[in-house]
RNA sequence: GGCCCCGUCGUCUAGUGGUCCAGGACACUUGGUUCUCAUCCAAGAGAUCGCGGGUUCAACUCCCGCCGGGGUCACCA
């Protein structure tokens, strides 16, 4: 390694969009890069037609740029290194496998290229996640490196991509790490220097079984859909797997790669807790500022609210929602009156005073809550049941924002009428 | 089943022989602030450190066995 730059790829094949899991590694990859300054390289590896899924790709670059996780080298982008799909590499990969041949280090079998594992001792390394590993060679096969088509099996084609575009760091999950004494054979059969390597471990679902497909685990687009805020989704999977502080703090991409460390990833599978993303998205909502916010919120409204209105709602509400798509509910009754609520004769005495005091009142904060205010406590009334009913009367709910500043943005007008409304 | 990896509160974790009858965060409970909710503040409950043996004056920390979980055994990646 040495003097070279700190490169490392994130290698997804098009089979169907990414699930979580998938992308904490693209995560861990890329934080990786930035921390030494190096660059992050997305490679797509369809070497596997078959079972290519259409669209895929376009899905893979919509999740590296939505979370912002933006290769230095890709296929759209290009880079001294392409191309970056293997499938327009295939030619390359020939020359490699006539040398492994050559070398006596593979052979054929009907028609397929297979690579010659030895029978005994032990392939170890150091891998930054696990630690030593060691593995029996009597248990690792012959893999296929060339298939009979003449189309490179991952074992050979990510091995010889990986050298050629310089990564000095794989970073992919615990499930390759049974193949890496291939890996390693490829490597060292080419006299090529093997880079860094780390396994990182799996996500789980609550049910303790792997994340895939069958299991509901889905893919970073449809958090975004759900309003989870790309930040929030990079913070929590961040530290799913990794520790540092209180394991609760706000980290952008550019903190999160000072103080990212390859070498203290966590060694066991970690559980998806959809509790602890909640509580990001929240304090990312939170922290957002309202302009901010305001841009973001606009595609999970279906209503049409002028800039200016949402702007006012905006500081009410912002810190009550947990994702984006909770906010449109939260705000219906500024535009639609609610439905006239049952009342008791005691609701509709507080509803009458109400509305004689609003009738009279200055327009503005803290002359309606005052007069509002005075208005129970000369009655005697529980300023909490006052203020309830005068709530469900405007609102139609129980859970609102504050009462007088909703007010103020509905207008006079309309909550006089909705109070008359509920008097009749 | 063979091989490989992992095993601290529900969850994410701190912890590398004594300062840990185990600390933090999320979630949870309670109280305070408050017109509701949320925020914020405070307090609380929650882990015999998977189990059993060792080694040691002393182990969550080292060793062995067991159990449990996961991964992998494709001309998939």
């Amino acid at each position: 390694m040495s003097q070279t730059t700190v490169r490392t790829r994130y290698a997804p094949s098009p089979t169907g969009i990414p699930h979580i899991g998938n992308t904490r590694t693209a995560l861990y990859a890329f934080l990786l890069a930035r921390k030494y300054g190096g660059k992050f390289i997305l490679r797509i590896e369809d070497t596997d037609q078959k079972r290519t899924v259409p669209g895929s790709l376009e899905k893979i670059y919509e999740i590296q740029k939505f979370l912002g996780l933006t290769p230095d080298e890709d296929p759209q982008k290009g880079g001294l290194f392409g191309p970056y799909i293997q499938t327009q590499r295939r030619q390359i990969y020939q020359k490699y496998v006539q040398e492994l041949v050559a070398k006596g280090v593979a052979y054929e079998d009907e028609g397929a290229i297979r690579i010659k594992m030895p029978k005994e001792g032990y392939t170890t390394w150091h891998d930054l996640v696990a630690g030593k590993i060691s593995i029996p060679n009597k248990e690792v096969d012959d893999k296929v490196l060339l298939k009979s088509d003449g189309v490179p099996t991952y074992h050979l084609a990510a091995m010889i991509d990986d050298h050629l575009m310089e990564i000095s760091h794989i970073i992919r999950g615990v499930e390759y790490i049974v193949s890496t004494p291939v890996h390693l054979k490829i490597y060292e059969a080419l006299g090529w220097e093997f880079p860094h390597i780390a396994h990182v471990p799996l996500l789980l679902g609550p049910d303790r079984t792997k994340l895939s497909k069958r299991h509901g685990a889905k893919s970073v687009l449809e958090y975004r859909d759900e309003g989870y805020l790309p930040e929030a989704i990079n913070n929590f999977l961040f530290y799913l797997g990794f520790s540092y502080q209180d394991n609760s703090a706000l980290l952008s991409l550019a903190d999160m790669a000072k103080i990212f460390d390859e070498n203290k990833i966590q060694k066991q599978n970690a559980i998806f807790d959809i509790q602890k993303l909640n509580h990001f998205n929240k304090a990312w909502i939170k922290r957002l500022s309202d302009e901010d916010l305001l841009e973001r919120i606009k595609p999970f409204l279906k209503h049409q609210v002028a800039d200016d209105t949402l702007t006012k709602i905006l500081p009410l509400v912002k810190e009550r929602i947990t994702k984006l798509d909770e906010l449109d509910q939260f705000i219906t009754f500024f535009f639609d009156r609610p439905e006239p609520q049952v009342q008791t004769d005691q609701t509709k005495k507080y509803l009458a005073d109400a509305l004689s005091v609003l009738e009279k009142n200055a327009w503005t904060k803290e002359a309606i809550e005052s007069a509002l205010a005075n208005s129970a406590n000369e009655k005697g009334w529980h300023r909490g049941d006052y203020f309830m009913a005068l709530r469900l009367a405007i609102t139609g709910s129980r859970v609102t924002p504050p009462l007088t500043e909703s007010m103020l943005i509905i207008g006079q007008d309309e909550i006089l009428a909705r109070l008359k409304q509920n008097l009749a």
